[in-house]
RNA sequence: GGACGGGUGGCGGAGCGGCCAAUCGCAUCAGACUGUAAAUCUGACGGACUUUGUCCUUCGUAGGUUCAAAUCCUACCCCGUCCA
């Protein structure tokens, strides 16, 4: 599924293309989060029109509501939410960090109890796979534990032990189930945790590469510890992973994480960061970070970002969007949101292109003369 | 002219002798946000300073009672409702 096209003669960097069964993914790659179906508040005519390609939804939402068995019937994933490029699902792992209070983990999953109505759900490995090949996603997610931080080194072994088997179990649901998957074309990434322990991540990476998977992500990153220890983990595990399969750092990241990732050969990011503090009034630019509630915007006619092309920027004044958020219109919210998400993409494209031309390092110290210059 | 009710920090609105520089909401000024239970959350919000504390000036105005008053009393000035 995945072939790279460039490598980067100065670093781990490089360029590939993911093919997938609803068309080509150009990495590297900066998916925005659809966790319901959707990118809150922008549509799939919007998304494309910006060029997005993939985006990540979220297998234990939509398995709460409205239902895999609907969105089946509907004739899957794709098709439900108007979305003819490529999906990838997150399994819920992350969500046995975030809804911490509300699960049970045992050697056999997780035990749910539904944050809308209650009800208590299981989720296996097994019953995972089979609900994101119902979903019909392009790249489907084994079932995992990110851990939270800090734990402590026993914790994180024993979950990291717990994660291996379910991705053996994952695996072994995924290729015994092949035939019902009949045309489509799914793959499946294995996911790397350990928390902060190198040793512990590294034996995940190696133990996970022996089950063979289509791609590989780390996960359990940016749940809290400080960045340098994201970078830790990163620099030291990415290189582990497979040359030949797509690289994928889970919830990351920021502007600075996308060069530093990339650059010791990262080709997947997916963060809600964009969509998130747009909707929170940040609008991320090259200049930096700029929250549009800030009095000084009140009589700045200028777009967010000075020599943006996005759809926003070229239409709307900071001025406006500020008055628009601070009076709790709506159109703020997808105005951020849109600009926030082009931001990202664009800032992929000047990363892919410096990979071309090898001038990673001189473009990544140009981008931050000028964001780092503005940013506070 | 009379009878009630009321005048509190930018606004609305609690408090009704000491725990009040004064609950709360809004507004304002900032900050946070990383596989989304998030159009959310946090802090500041009379002034000054040696800022987990101290001091100064506040609750219509002016007096008074009291060890102590936004809270009680008196007068006055405003505002609202009703009666003439």
């Amino acid at each position: 599924m995945f072939e790279i096209i460039k490598k980067s003669k100065e670093t781990r960097a490089r360029k590939g293309i993911m093919r997938t069964a609803h068309g080509e993914v150009n990495t590297p790659v900066f998916m925005p989060v659809a966790t319901q179906g959707t990118v809150k508040t922008v549509s799939s005519e919007e998304l494309k029109k910006i060029g997005t390609h993939l985006f990540v939804s979220n297998a234990y939402h939509l398995y709460l509501r409205p239902g895999a068995k609907l969105i089946n019937s509907a004739g899957g994933l794709h098709k439900y939410i108007n979305w003819d490029r490529s999906i990838l699902t997150d399994s819920g792992g992350f969500q046995v960090y975030s809804l911490s209070t509300l699960r049970k983990i045992t050697k056999e999953g997780v035990k749910f109890q539904s944050h809308i109505d209650g009800s208590s759900h299981l989720f296996t490995p097994e019953s995972v796979m089979d609900l994101q090949m119902e979903l019909g996603s392009d790249i489907m997610m084994c079932f995992d534990e990110c851990v939270p931080y800090p734990s402590t080194y026993e914790y994180a072994k024993n979950s990291m032990e717990m994660t291996i088997d379910w991705a053996k179990r994952c695996k072994k649901q995924f290729v015994e189930s092949k035939t019902e998957r009949v045309n489509k074309k799914q793959f499946l990434f294995g996911i790397v945790q350990g928390s902060t322990y190198l040793d512990l991540r590294k034996e995940s990476a190696l133990r996970t590469i022996e089950i063979d998977f289509d791609g590989y992500a780390l996960g359990g990153l940016a749940v809290g510890e400080p960045a340098d220890i994201t970078n830790e983990i990163v620099v030291n595990t990415a290189p582990l992973l497979p040359e030949d399969k797509p690289r994928y750092a889970m919830g990351v990241g920021t502007p600075e994480e996308l060069w530093a990732y990339i650059e010791n050969g990262i080709d997947v990011f997916d963060c809600v960061l964009p969509s998130r503090n747009g909707r929170n009034g940040q609008a991320l630019t090259f200049s930096g970070k700029v929250n549009i509630r800030n009095a000084q915007y009140s009589n700045d006619f200028g777009p967010l970002d000075e020599g943006c092309s996005c759809p926003v920027c070229t239409e709307y004044s900071r001025s406006f969007i500020h008055h628009l958020f601070r009076s709790g219109e709506l159109l703020s919210l997808r105005l951020l949101t849109l600009h926030n998400l082009f931001f990202m993409l664009k800032l992929i494209n000047l990363i892919s292109t410096s990979i071309d031309e090898d001038n990673f390092l001189s473009q990544k110290e140009k981008f931050f003369d000028k964001y780092k210059g503005n940013n506070r």
